[in-house]
DNA sequence: ATCCAGGAGCTTT
DNA sequence: AAAGCTCATGGA
């Protein structure tokens, strides 16, 4: 057992998530199953080890301030998810999706690192897009005890497209190269979650790489804008599927889960991109 | 070889 | 602004 646990609080809540919906639902890409029901992943500069328990879930390590000041907002725990989740099944074309992935979670991720994961997420797959992120991590992340944390904007800048380019980005390197540089100087992804959902998105899509898809992925799951309502190929086979009526394009999809969905959009988004992957899988 | 993966940018209407 | 065309990378 890693000595970390050993000497480190943890944290037991006595309400479920379903931890593989949350943490293999495409919404973050650090987070990986060490056994049935325990995942391990890091968030930021913190590691933690959150497993399924009788009640609920553990977190460790993870004391008071720890969960107070991160966990709680990251794993987004201060929300009402059966309520919303209650809302959405309403919607008769939901009902499957919802049931079958109940306990999945938003998260609230740090920005910076949604960014630079997401603008790796273009013309790539889950696997590809894990396997840089962990490189980029492990060149340029701060050494936290047998783990690396996501580097920051400046170790990135520093790390310039050639070394991220290193890393298996492949031409996305330049994109993530120059948001670093943005960064440096002073666009502040964190201000993006205090500015309303479509001026956040305005200047997301200043930034190269960045356009409807991933802008609305990173406003969704880390900057806390609930109407955010990323389309990708997955949810635009589901939209159509479920929702014959709602249109074709991205645009008109967006424009009809605005409407439909409000602030629960992006919710009603993530459980039809799991429930439509996880139906694949079997 | 062709297609696919959580697209984006540029050019043309 | 909206649609169409091109570009891009590695794996299956």
């Amino acid at each position: 057992m890693p000595y970390y646990l050993n000497h480190t609080a943890y944290i037991a809540l006595p309400f479920p998530i379903d931890l593989a919906a949350t943490f293999e639902c495409g919404q973050a890409f650090r987070w990986k199953m060490a056994s049935p029901g325990v995942y391990e992943g890091i968030a930021g500069e913190r590691f933690a080890r959150v497993a399924r328990t009788e009640s609920g879930i553990s977190i460790s390590p993870c004391d008071e301030p720890a969960y107070e000041g991160f966990w709680r907002g990251y794993l987004g725990l201060d929300g009402d998810w059966a309520a919303w989740s209650a809302e959405l099944m309403r919607c008769e074309a939901l009902t499957p999706a919802v049931s079958r992935c109940a306990g999945l979670r938003i998260l609230r991720q740090p920005v910076w690192e949604c960014l630079v994961s997401f603008i790796l997420s273009s013309n790539n797959n889950v696997k590809r897009i894990s396997g840089i992120v962990e490189r980029l991590c492990a060149r340029y992340g701060r050494d936290i005890g047998c783990r690396f944390a996501f580097p920051g904007a400046e170790s990135l800048a520093s790390a310039g497209e050639a070394g991220i380019r290193a890393c298996g980005a492949g031409y996305r390197a330049e994109f993530v190269a120059e948001a670093a540089r943005a960064v440096m100087n002073g666009f502040d992804p964190e201000a993006l979650s205090r500015i309303g959902y479509e001026a956040a998105k305005k200047e997301l899509l200043k930034l190269k790489g960045v356009g409807e898809k991933v802008a609305d992925c990173v406003l969704l799951y880390s900057c806390g804008y609930g109407e955010a309502f990323p389309v990708d190929v997955w949810v635009g086979r589901a939209m159509r599927n479920y929702f014959p009526e709602a249109g074709r394009t991205p645009k008109e999809l967006r424009a009809f889960a605005a409407k439909k969905f409000g602030k629960l959009a992006g919710l009603a988004q993530q459980y039809l991109f799991h429930y439509e992957r996880c139906l694949k899988d079997r």
